[in-house]
RNA sequence: GAGGCUGUAGCUCAGUCGGUAGAGCAUCUGCCUUUUAAGCAGGUGGUCGAUGGUUCGAGUCCAUCCAGCCUCACCA
């Protein structure tokens, strides 16, 4: 242990030793930091409040000490006096940054001009026995905040997130912010009549998306369980069951690889609507969304990296093989699939000599024109080798009614007509099993089950995913997910 | 899975040609009753990611491993 540490352990034996409890039971709250300086008058006789938080500064002068102390919604100065505090004021020796302390007092403002409160009584919350990398900084007159040398280690900051939560206000922010946007579009979908469900995480068969997924074992039925990639199939069961409009927010799991778009676990927004289709589901995602930014931002102009980007509807909407026209000059309409393989080859386009023309459209797709649309844009009308699970294009052959919303070179969302026909379905789902016994691991799975609740009937529908933490990345403009998780996955820790 | 970069004090980082390990902040001691990147003076603090190798001598060169980041591949 090292001198820092053991220090600590001193001063909480030192603390113990004079009669004080290091770790109080409670604290009788009455203001927080930011509501009792906003709301400060110069005019006004002095307020008494009893407030707690964590010390983030300290400067001790001989009878008389400052220091900042943060809680849930800022940080506020605190002010000791000897003179005020007594025998009491020996204590603060014993006080170290990062010790949660209450304290009671008056707020008034010092000569420097902070609204500060002047302590007549404190109480220990908890000793801190590590030091927290806080860090100095500085306002500068036009209010911005300069902070030297922040606490930046990526590791660190992960795996200890609370850590990084304490001495980083931008961390908490973001996570305050994703909390909002969950909350929006619970409430978004709540008050239009649509039941949130929940549906099993662990499946005896997986399906809704094309994944490898996580194994586990349920000892007392002695069988395989898989942890869910999608919840698509178990919500479209419960439209066949009669509820109109049905939604989960819930974690999906997915045995891939990490990067800065990829977690193993994370969350999606899944939602269906009998007796809608994809059309309308454009005009509901994009007024859910331009009303969330609205709500977040107070805008719906919002800067994304390098670009300001703007949700309000109505957004640009393209067709995938218009789209590919107009960025690569390729005509996806008129081109069988060989001459799509030269022509994706002409451009530069690495391909297995497996890929169908689905998969080849797709990846002229990803590879020129997504990372091209900066601003919101729909995107419709997929091949139907890519997307077994949607209807069949009512006007163009060989494609399905599909939509992606492409923000900032971005998916955020994937949408369409459910197929709701079950032989055309049941066909899909033999396709799908013929890829993967050709090796294709991520290709779907056949879910009897689902076929027999089709068979029964279900309605037309409408269905949308939307990634929760692209979308969070999105709107708080953080480059990587492990930005907008709390605990993203790490690999063990080498001690 | 492939390539590149990184790992030195609690934090953020220097470390030249291979020659006794440094700075700022934090921390400690002393002084200081409206300070705020508080100040002044003086200190403490290191398994240089790990293991092995080359060398008279390794933070530095080599190999292997571990962890992180980035790019690519894979992937909704």
């Amino acid at each position: 242990m090292n001198e820092l540490l053991k220090r600590r352990r001193v001063e909480l034996d030192e603390l113990k030793q004079s009669g004080m409890n290091p770790y109080g039971y409670e604290y009788d709250v009455t203001g927080y930091s930011k509501s009792i300086i906003t709301e400060f008058r110069d005019d006004d006789p002095p307020k008494r409040f009893r407030i707690a938080g964590r010390i983030i500064s300290m400067r001790k002068m001989g009878k008389a000490s400052f220091m900042h102390i943060q809680d849930r919604d800022g940080r506020i100065q605190l002010y000791l006096r000897k003179d005020v505090l007594h025998e009491r004021y020996a204590v603060i020796k014993l006080l170290d940054i990062g010790d949660i302390i209450g304290v009671e007092g008056e707020v008034f403002r010092t000569k420097m001009g902070e609204v500060s409160i002047k302590a007549d009584a404190f109480e220990i919350l908890a000793k801190s026995l590590r030091p927290l990398p806080v860090v100095k900084e500085r306002t500068t007159e036009d209010g911005a905040i300069t902070r030297y040398d922040p606490f930046s280690d990526k590791e660190l900051r992960y795996r200890q997130r609370y850590v990084d939560l304490i001495v980083n206000p931008d961390v908490r922010d973001v996570f305050i912010k994703r909390a909002r946007i969950i909350k929006f579009i619970r409430n978004y979908l709540d008050t239009r009549g649509y039941l949130e469900v929940e549906t099993p995480a662990l499946q005896p068969v997986y399906g809704g998306a094309a994944a490898r997924p996580f194994t586990t074992h349920h000892n007392a039925l002695d069988m395989k369980l898989y942890l869910r990639i999608a919840d698509e199939l178990y919500l479209k069961r419960l439209i066949v069951g009669g509820y109109d409009g049905v939604y989960e927010i819930a974690k999906d799991f997915r045995n891939e690889g990490m990067d800065r778009n990829h977690n193993p676990e994370f969350t999606m927004l899944e939602f269906y609507v009998a007796y809608k289709d994809y059309k309308w589901m454009m005009d509901f995602v994009e007024r859910m969304i331009a009303d969330l930014v609205q709500h977040l931002h107070q805008t719906t102009e919002i800067p994304i990296g390098m670009h300001t980007i703007d949700f309000r509807p109505r957004w640009k909407r393209v067709t995938m093989s218009g789209a590919i026209k107009e960025h690569t000059g390729i005509d996806i309409e008129t081109t069988d699939e060989d001459a799509l393989r030269d022509a994706a080859r002409q451009h530069g386009l690495e391909l297995e000599p497996s890929a169908g023309a689905g998969k080849i459209i797709d990846k002229i797709f990803s590879e020129f024109v997504e990372p091209k649309l900066m601003q919101p844009t729909i995107v419709m009308d997929y091949p139907v080798s890519m997307s077994p699970l949607a209807k069949p294009h009512r006007e163009k052959s060989g494609m399905v009614e599909r939509f992606e919303v492409i923000v900032n070179g971005q998916e955020i969302c994937n949408a369409f007509s459910e197929l709701n026909d079950p032989v055309d379905q049941r066909a899909r789902f033999e396709e799908q099993m013929n890829l993967r016994e050709r090796g294709d691991e991520e290709a779907h799975v056949l879910d009897e089950d689902y076929l027999r609740a089709l068979e029964y009937g279900m309605p037309p529908a409408a269905g949308l995913g939307v990634g929760i933490d692209r979308l969070t990345m999105l709107l708080t403009n953080q480059e990587s997910i492990r930005d907008v998780i709390l605990f993203p996955q790490m690999r063990p820790e080498g001690r």
